[in-house]
RNA sequence: GCCAAGAUGGCGGAGCGGCUACGCAAUCGCCUGCAGAGCGAUACCAUUCCGGUUCGAAUCCGGAUCUUGGCUCCA
């Protein structure tokens, strides 16, 4: 049984998706306006981790992410750049293509851009009006939140008890109530004279970022969808509005299930360009390989800060190594197991059932996926112990089935077996067999320091040698 | 001002009602021609503080202290 919880609630709830077998989830993407960095990415790889677990879980999963191609930023930068809108965000949605490959994060059903959605931000925004939940205001359409009784009920925001910051939007734009937020922003000249403008009942406009989510969102699911991720960050303003427009529209509830991710923070710090501790995703994959990365974020639940350091990376990466460790001991006994008709470890083949129960409950459990790495690392640990004492085949290929069933799920090691052994390298591996053979000891080393030379390293078994590729670092 | 989260061994860091993981560092053993790599094991053996609930709490509840974060663009 599913459990997750609800921001909404702030409650664990009992999951049941709207339609039976089916669910359908939206996700807050990526703004293209500069290189994503790993806290972004921490994210989607929550997402990534929920599809994936649905879809274990016998779901079948449509998601849908937006790509915010057109705000300040990427209008003031694209500018910065000297280039078009469009070619500008085109490099920065190619980099995030980049970074989720990276991770081995699964591709969406569909990734939208607010550029290709802006009919249907107006036609919501010509809607709202009607209901008196927007109003026009200089060329700008904005949201009347007074309007909106629920509005709040995301984020527990008790509005009268906050400070308003110095900041609440300094707009040049009057408001009925400094909390309107802009649904369709009134186009300036130089973004007129740049092309960056649409056509609308109320003169040249731009979107405002809350209303793509929502129209994106409905468009691909209708009014109701079963579950909505994002940044915590996102619980308010954005999310909050986004509620606020769409069932301001249809008055339907929007989406059933709220999922947010919590912040990667770095050496206690808030990632801040002024503290210098920003990391782009392919820095940390340079330095520690993309399934380190995916599982040093899988190694920390969602809900809670990921504290990111140097001993922190290198933590995961041990822990990571094991466990790859393991598989390809593995793969490597299963390659050379004899048909031998010895009738195997008992004891080892009636404890995988059990560990892949607590496996599922784990991911069931709010997709706790510390919980089900440790499940996995028993599984490794029984792996390896098994290893030591037999290398029955049908016992192997169970343990194999199993290990590869936790490692899909989880995203891990998924080229992990497949990689080439160059020719080069195989046949200095053959001379240095033959060099052993023949006691050649002086042959033999210098043979195994060319090998690790080109980048490999060599396991010496009873079965003969152990051949992969030396980790980076 | 308002709100929230967190405090775990030598270190990193999971667990979130009943053995405490796992990694690093240390020690021993296995494997090996040896080394690296790999595997097993040992030891140390911690849960910020004060109360409460419970047969039993790191885990639930209250309070204190400290730390961080949000309330404004933000994953």
């Amino acid at each position: 049984m599913l459990q997750v919880y609800n921001t909404l609630t702030r409650e664990k709830e009992i999951f049941k998706p709207v339609k039976e077998g089916e669910v359908s989830i939206y996700a807050c993407g990526p703004t293209v306006y500069n290189m994503p960095h790993i806290g972004n990415y921490r994210t989607f790889l929550m997402t990534d981790n929920i599809v994936r677990t649905l879809e274990y879980l016998g779901y079948r999963v449509k998601l849908v992410m937006n790509i915010t191609d057109i705000d300040d930023k990427t209008i003031r930068d694209s500018k910065a750049a000297g280039i078009s809108l469009k070619d500008f965000t085109d490099k920065y949605t190619a980099e995030f293509f980049k970074g989720l490959d990276m991770l081995n994060i699964k591709r969406a059903f569909a990734y939208p851009r607010a550029t290709e959605n802006v009919d249907g931000m107006i036609e919501l925004a010509r809607k709202l009006i009607e209901k008196g939940l927007a109003y026009e205001k200089d060329g700008s359409v904005y949201y009347r939140i007074s309007g909106f009784p629920d509005y709040g009920k995301l984020s527990k925001i008790d509005f009268d008890n906050i400070m308003i910051g110095a900041s609440v939007d300094v707009d040049e734009y009057d408001k009925d109530n400094p909390r309107d937020f802009a649904l369709l922003k009134a186009s300036t000249p130089e973004e007129i004279e740049r092309g960056i403008c649409y056509e609308s009942p109320w003169g040249k406009i731009r979107p405002g970022w809350h209303i793509e989510c929502s129209v994106m969102a409905m468009n691909s699911f209708g009014p109701t969808l079963d579950i909505h991720t994002g940044g915590v960050d996102l619980i308010f303003p954005h999310h909050e509005n986004e509620i606020a427009q769409s069932e301001g529209a249809t008055g339907k509830p929007f989406v059933c299930t709220w999922v947010h991710g919590e912040h990667l923070i770095v050496e206690g710090a808030k990632m801040s360009k002024s503290l210098g501790n920003v990391f782009t995703l392919p820095e940390v994959v340079e330095k520690y390989g993309g399934e380190v990365v995916r599982f040093m974020f899988l190694s920390v639940h969602y809900r809670k800060k990921l504290d990111y350091s140097g001993a922190f990376a290198e933590n995961a990466k041990n822990n990571y190594m094991r466990l790859k460790e393991a598989l390809d001991n593995l793969e490597f006994a299963l390659k050379n197991a004899g048909d031998e008709s010895s009738p195997g470890d008992l004891e080892t083949l009636e404890s995988l059932p059990e560990l892949e129960t607590q496996f599922r409950q784990a991911l069931e459990d709010d997709f706790n996926t510390p919980k089900a790495l440790t499940v996995f690392r028993e599984l490794s640990r029984i792996s390896n112990l098994y290893l030591e004492a037999g290398k029955n085949r049908e016992v192997l290929k169970k343990v194999y089935s199993f290990y590869r069933q936790f490692s899909d799920v989880l995203g891990l090691f998924t080229n992990a077996g497949k990689e080439e052994i160059p020719e080069e390298v195989v046949r200095l591996v053959e001379e240095r067999e033959a060099a052993r053979k023949n006691k050649d000891w002086e042959t033999s080393d210098a043979l195994r320091e060319k090998i690790k030379a080109l980048g490999y390293v060599i396991q010496d078994k009873k079965e003969g040698p152990n051949v992969k590729k030396a980790e980076e670092s």
